[in-house]
DNA sequence: ATGAGTGCAAAGTATTTGCACGTAC
DNA sequence: GTACGTGCAAATACTTTGCACTCAT
């Protein structure tokens, strides 16, 4: 799903990051990016924490999970993309384009998808309100096609 | 901002609402319609709660309004539109078509805006991937003209 | 009369924080 | 050596729930 050097790359653009807000580049936080990595693109921070504690090679601490991961927000490289019933669902963004999501309510199944055109016109938006555009999110609800055709049968 | 009539379209369809879900429609659920729609289009349970409680007339359990909110949104009178650091914005669409939000993360205004092609090409990638959608929620976060022009004085 | 609704206080979640100890430069 | 980082347990914030009492039909 992502090459070493990609995830070097990232780490190594991170420890700059820190560096220019005067934080350190620990084990730790170096750590939380490759376990990030490794569990997938996807994950919530509770998930994420007790696959931690469940390997026997490694411990990192909730608190410290946490705050990984709100600065790795502040970095690029993690982004809220589902929020649901205040649960949020991270993801690892790391050398991957801008998307958006289906949201499955049935199944939880998410799928990524991109529309330039749709962009386009969001940027077009924003230009009418003289509004300068950081970030956005939109998550469509609905049920996907294998459930439709589970409840069909 | 919506006129007697159409609070009291509302009120009613909410009733048919409740009896077929074998739910009474109290004085309460139809006082908390009234308060969120005299609060203002946009609001998040705690302020509403506040609110409430600070009008000598009136008094609505903080647990009643995150019920009746619930049920609101069910029903498809309310939204949760905006999702920021475990807040949420709730929206009283009663009578209003289906918009979507520009965020300042300065001065926190929301703008309403619709764009009837961004809608269709949504529908047009859940056609591609079989999926139905039920809802959806384009949040795009940025800074307002008027924040811009005072970080620039 | 009966099943549903309400307020209250208590219990859950998810997330943040204070503090004592540990680590990077 | 110093300032920042970490883990832990406690605190916070938001939301839900159990229960005794009340209301709508």
């Amino acid at each position: 799903m992502m090459s070493k050097e990609e995830l070097k790359h990232i780490k190594n653009s991170f420890k700059k990051f820190l560096k220019d807000k005067n934080l350190k580049p620990t084990k730790t936080r170096l750590e939380v990016i490759d376990l990030i990595a490794s569990y997938g693109s996807h994950f919530e921070i509770e998930e994420l924490v007790n696959w931690i504690l469940s390997k026997n090679n490694t411990s990192v601490s909730r608190s410290t999970i946490y705050r990984t991961v709100k600065l790795l927000q502040e970095f690029g490289a993690v982004r809220e993309i589902i929020k649901i019933n205040n649960r949020t669902i991270y993801e690892f963004m790391a050398g991957r384009s801008h998307h958006d999501h289906l949201i499955c309510v049935e199944c939880k199944k998410i799928i990524e998808f991109v529309d330039q055109e749709i962009e386009e016109l969001q940027d077009q938006v924003c230009e009418e309100y003289d509004f300068t555009p950081i970030n956005h999110r939109l998550e469509i609800f609905g049920v996907c096609s294998e459930c439709k055709n589970k409840g069909n049968k």
